[in-house]
RNA sequence: GCCCGAGUAGCUCAGUCGGCAGAGCGACGCACUCGUAAUGCGUAGGUCACCAGUUCGAUUCUGGUCUCGGGCUCCA
């Protein structure tokens, strides 16, 4: 080492590792050559830098004494700026083929990215299109261009970005506005860029950083021309990004949309592109098995396929039939909730579909959320109007007599059928419906019975979440939005008593920031189903609202008139929607409790039948839903459409069970099936897995219920 | 509502560079009577989403409409 000399000596760095340990470094070493310290495995992985809780690129200097952490491509924020990366190849690739394209904006996004254009000429995307933006993302790739970081004075990058207007408006923005909102690369004292150089495949070009944020701002050869018209791809950006495309490579475009700038309908609409991106071809291409795992569960194919329900175009949109097989599966459903809610003491109640009006106009709904609700019938001089919410009507219940604290808490309980008028683009099978059907409580209590009745309530609803397979949780306080009624000392007091009941839940949960209703603050109850999937099911939601609208009062032990506290909550939400996550959480599978056809028997010749009767008989007795399949089509056909319809057991009996009185079992999901199984075994085997507790593991139907 | 894509038999799809449309599965019928994921033969079934236009002729080309799907916006 001949440049080991004293004065490199004192010019020295120290970094703090994530462990706690710190690493001597050269002055000006970078990430790089921290990620090269610790290991080869490290350097490799490395994407990027974390220095004292900020990402930087690999490149950037590591300020003496900081806390710095390395970035690998498996962690999820290595991904992000993995796909963020590649997000810039996708707009270089598109600017590429479309010259004077305009670039709009291009995050990562959960298991992806995005990047939205504008075509000359107004052009669209085509699917085609898709394979030809790929082929020259590859050639990008090929090339292995470095990401080059500049910083630039505001006027540097209007100038810069002359015939990028969204690039300006987010710049100008910035200007205007004069805080930090860096997220596009913008912040009040400047901009940051991203410039790939254009180069051949193999050409050597020097990575390094560039700080041109004083003088001309420009690279030796890259004069500050505008970006579109330079021969490098540059995009603001906050960065960090890969050192260099080469270091992508495993993605693929999946999708076209259009997107509006900046999310305003009223502003241009913009020609999406979205891709996913891994940083092994492993990962890519499991991530494409989950997708076409969630494709194959879709609520919709299987409800077509196992004969659950459709939506007839003739009766409109969002509007849905079941058929008997999926009627019977609601229904238990619904016979179970509604079982646990009058042992919970609830009680059940039934309102109209119509109502005046006034009703609404008292409840506020139709100031705030008239035009999600379908247009009024007018009769006999009054307008009448569909339910989109059962609450006032259970307000009315309340209302038509005078109350005791004793009879506190009231718990009202509804399947309220309810119609919103959802725009037609964001029809969702069950998931997104216009008539729907709310497992819709609320509860009226007094104001010291206000924690306690959240905490158990809270308890009651995760507790029937479980005994329908779903076992993970996560949730969310939502608070006071900008648009809300009241005052801020109730919305305080309601969104304490939500935060108690949570913690004693002992459930982790997040804070949504202004997410509540206009009347309450809320806890949405989130869940992940067998594949990972999150769904928002459950809400409870108090309000101080209402009471006041209704004019609600009960009379307390002083002999005084008090004024309730009202807590709304829906379980399931809506039961159609539930049913529609149960179908693609279960991948039709439903467990024994909940599978229309529970039991099929398959006599194997036509001698067999009448056995095969007396055992169905008797699994009827003991309350099962059995079938015989008679022997018109070979065994295994019978076999075959038993497990293709997800039947849970398939029983087959022949000559040997005829003469001990057994059946053959072939359980659903099991490799091979038993033989010889005694009637009374059976019954005590599948009374004990009917209860719904029983499913309470987090097991699921069979991850492959497919064919073989 | 907006952008993109798709509508052919009950389902999944092929096909027609413009000349009165096909497969597999399913349904139905007959035969087969079988021990664990497809028995054989046969029959029926389509206004090629709908309406216009171009053409000697349109399922195919053009325009419009409807429905469905993917996004965006929205979700009390």
């Amino acid at each position: 080492m001949p440049d080991h000399d004293t004065a490199d000596q004192a010019r020295t760095i120290t970094v703090t590792l994530p462990d706690g340990s710190s690493r001597q470094l050269g002055a000006g070493a970078t990430g790089t050559d921290l990620a090269a310290e610790i290991g080869p495995g490290l350097a490799r992985a490395a994407v990027a830098v974390v220095v004292d809780g900020a990402e930087r690129d690999l490149s950037s200097s590591l300020p003496d004494g900081a806390t710095v952490s390395v970035l690998t491509v498996a962690s999820p924020e290595g991904r992000a700026v993995l796909r963020h990366s590649t997000a810039h190849v996708m707009a270089q690739a598109v600017t590429r083929l479309w010259p004077g394209a305009r670039y709009a904006i291009g995050p990562a996004i959960e298991d992806g990215f995005y990047y939205d254009f504008e075509l000359p000429g107004g052009a669209h995307f085509s699917d085609e299109d898709i394979e030809r933006i790929e082929a020259v993302m590859r050639e990008i790739v090929a090339e292995d261009q470095p990401f080059v970081r500049e910083e630039h004075s505001l006027s540097e990058g209007l100038q810069l970005f002359s015939e990028q207007p969204y690039k300006r408006e987010i710049i100008e923005g910035v200007a205007a506005v004069g805080h930090e909102a860096s997220a596009e690369g913008a912040a009040s004292g400047g901009v940051s860029t991203y410039r790939n150089p254009a180069r051949a495949a193999g050409a050597q070009l020097p990575a390094s950083p560039v700080q041109a944020g004083t003088g001309t701002g420009a690279l030796p050869g890259s004069p500050l021309s505008p970006a579109s018209t330079a021969r490098d791809f540059v995009d603001l950006c906050r960065g960090p990004h890969v050192p260099s495309t080469g270091r992508l490579g495993h993605f693929k475009l999946t999708k076209l949309a259009a997107a509006y700038w900046r999310g305003d309908e009223h502003r241009p609409q913009l020609q999406r592109v979205y891709g996913t991106a891994w940083e092994s071809r492993a990962a890519l291409e499991e991530h494409l098995a989950r997708v076409a795992e969630a494709e194959r569960r879709d609520h919709r194919r299987l409800g077509a396929e196992l004969d659950l329900f459709h939506f007839p175009p003739e009766i409109g949109g969002g509007l849905v039939v079941f058929h008997p097989k999926g009627g019977l599966v609601r229904r238990l459903m619904e016979d179970y909730a509604r079982s646990e809610h009058e042992r919970a003491g609830y009680e059940f109640v039934y309102t109209p579909h119509i109502t005046k009006s006034t009703l609404f106009e008292t409840s506020g709904h139709l100031g705030w959320y008239a035009d999600g609700m379908y247009p009024p019938m007018e009769m006999e001089g009054a307008s009448y109007y569909p339910k989109p919410m059962n609450c006032p009507m259970h307000i009315l219940i309340y209302t038509s007599r005078q109350r005791s604290y004793r009879e506190l808490p009231l718990r009202l309980f509804e399947f309220g059928t309810v119609y919103r008028f959802e725009r037609s683009g964001v029809l969702n099978g069950l998931l997104r419906a216009r008539g729907f059907t709310q497992d819709d409580s609320h509860i009226f209590c007094a104001s010291e019975q206000l924690e306690g009745e959240l905490s158990s309530l809270l308890a009651f609803v995760l507790k029937l979440l479980r005994r329908f397979g779903l076992t993970e949780f996560e949730v969310e306080l939502s608070t006071r939005p900008e648009k809300y009624i009241g005052t801020l000392e109730e919305w305080e007091r309601a969104t304490e008593a939500l935060r108690a009941a949570m913690e004693s839940a002992g459930v982790p949960y997040s804070v949504s920031e202004g997410g509540g209703a206009f009347y309450a603050p809320k806890i949405d109850v989130h869940v992940r189903d067998a594949i990972g999937r999150r769904w928002q099911v459950s809400t409870i939601q108090v309000d101080l609202q209402m009471p006041q609208r209704f004019d609600m009062e009960y009379v307390g032990a002083d002999n005084a008139r008090h004024r309730p506290y009202m807590v709304h909550r829906a379980l399931f939400g809506s039961v159609e929607r539930f049913f529609g996550i149960l179908v693609e959480h279960y991948a039709g599978a439903f467990p024994l409790w909940l599978a229309p056809v529970q039991v099929q028997v398959l006599p194997v010749r036509d001698d067999h039948a009448q056995y095969a009767a007396s055992v169905a008989d008797r699994l009827r007795d003991a309350g099962f839903r059995v079938a015989v399949v008679p022997a018109d089509e070979p065994l295994g056909a019978r076999v075959r459409r038993g497990k293709l319809e997800k039947v849970p057991y398939v029983l087959v009996v022949g000559d040997d069970d005829v003469t001990a009185g057994t059946v053959g079992v072939n359980s659903r999901g099991s490799e091979r099936p038993e033989r010889g199984v005694s009637l009374a075994e059976l019954v005590t085997r599948l009374s004990a897995e009917a209860q719904p507790e029983h499913d309470q593991a987090g097991r699921s139907g069979p991850a492959c219920a497919g064919t073989p």
